[in-house]
DNA sequence: TAACAATGTTATCGATGTTAACTTATGCCG
DNA sequence: CGGCATAAGTTAACATCGATAACATTGTTA
């Protein structure tokens, strides 16, 4: 007798393993981090023998790889979804919601730019999906330059700088090196306009061999 | 009778285990990463059973805790031999040798910021040098202040702005996701820069509520 | 020299990733 | 409708790892 729903794949012995063995190890590296997901234990879990979740990812670490491929995706929409109206608030908003990402998710974000595992250059459709994110970063910078808001920095330098204050700030909250945004909420947003407005005092459009050192 | 080196901690069975393991540990660290360190590994190389090294140290993570300790005593040293004659100069140069540090030691550096290994509190003095290093950013930002170099904005600000950056980009190009130093020279310095002179085109003393957007 | 602590050893436990060989369910196709 | 290829699961097994217990040996010292 067929079942109610045609052109679904069938649920074989078990319901839909693969993802409900991602959605588990979500919750394992969630609550426990990514040196919590055994494959062995995720089996148990899930009434199933351990060698069975070979069928459908052919390591651990590709497994680990879906879930930072989610993160990445989770984190493009949040950063895509921001309004680009002005260049300035598009910045700031930006950071904003790249750190505030990193803050709610720490294992995932963790696991996403762990580079101990996944390493660039092993999981292709993983590298993609970092890529993507990161363009959204980078073309709100290339906007803002194009519409005068930004020094004429090559685009690469200024993202780069963007890019290595956001993911810094947030490794570094999320490790408890710095007081994260519920602690200190100002921080983030502070320091983003430093970034911006220069840490100087006396900032005259100038570069540092004018020499008023 | 009397060694020939009296006040020397003698050298029981083998020679001096403790540093022998951690130098091999290192060695492997630095070739291989931190995952690839195993007790058994380590003792098999050093001609030792495998529990002998539980009698220096008690846990595997207190192992690598010691090499993160020894990373951050050495990132200590190049960070307080930077010359702080001038303001800016001292923090250009800070920024510089530290992500320098994390371009020569990558899999040490990824050891002592992992973050899922080496969780902080775990080890308290590993704790302390992570400070020590620290400390040697914040006065030479604390010191730029104080001579009016820097904007009067909190130290803490500053110093997490100025961390996050240079931690940030040191993860970003150890992992491949921006060009090493090799690759790209000027990029560590001009980001630097950025930070100091600001990413906006027009930076006169004025913060973001004065709303020119 | 006898007691004692430091430093090793072997044996063992429990857990992990992974592969091989085998069994069974499912859907397609003649 | 029946057989068959294959997808999806099973048990058994191997190698490795961290860690502990119980025991042996070496060096120190009262």
């Amino acid at each position: 007798m067929p079942n109610n729903t045609p052109s679904l794949k069938f649920a074989y012995h078990h319901g839909d393993l693969p993802k409900q063995t991602l959605d588990l190890a979500l919750k394992t590296l969630r609550e426990l981090g990514d040196a919590a997901i055994s494959l062995r234990a995720l089996a148990k879990q899930l009434g199933v023998s351990a060698p069975a979740l070979y069928r459908h990812f052919s390591d651990r670490d590709t497994l680990l790889a879906e879930l930072a491929i989610g993160g990445f995706e989770a984190l493009t929409d949040r950063l895509g979804a921001v309004d680009q109206t002005t260049p300035r608030t598009a910045l700031i908003e930006i950071g904003l919601v790249y750190v505030k990402f990193a803050q709610e998710e720490p294992n995932l974000y963790r696991l996403m730019f762990g580079g101990r595992v996944l390493p660039l250059g092993a999981h292709p459709r993983l590298d993609a999906a970092g890529k993507r994110a990161f363009t959204v970063l980078e073309n709100t910078v290339s906007n803002a330059r194009q519409l005068g808001y930004l020094k004429p920095s090559p685009v690469s330098m200024t993202t780069a700088a963007a890019w290595s204050l956001v993911h810094g700030l947030s490794q570094l909250t999320i490790d408890g090196h710095l007081p994260s945004a519920k602690a200190e909420p100002t921080l983030t947003e502070g320091v983003l306009s430093l970034l911006l407005d220069g840490a100087r005092s006396d900032t005259r459009q100038q570069s540092q061999q004018d020499s008023n050192l």
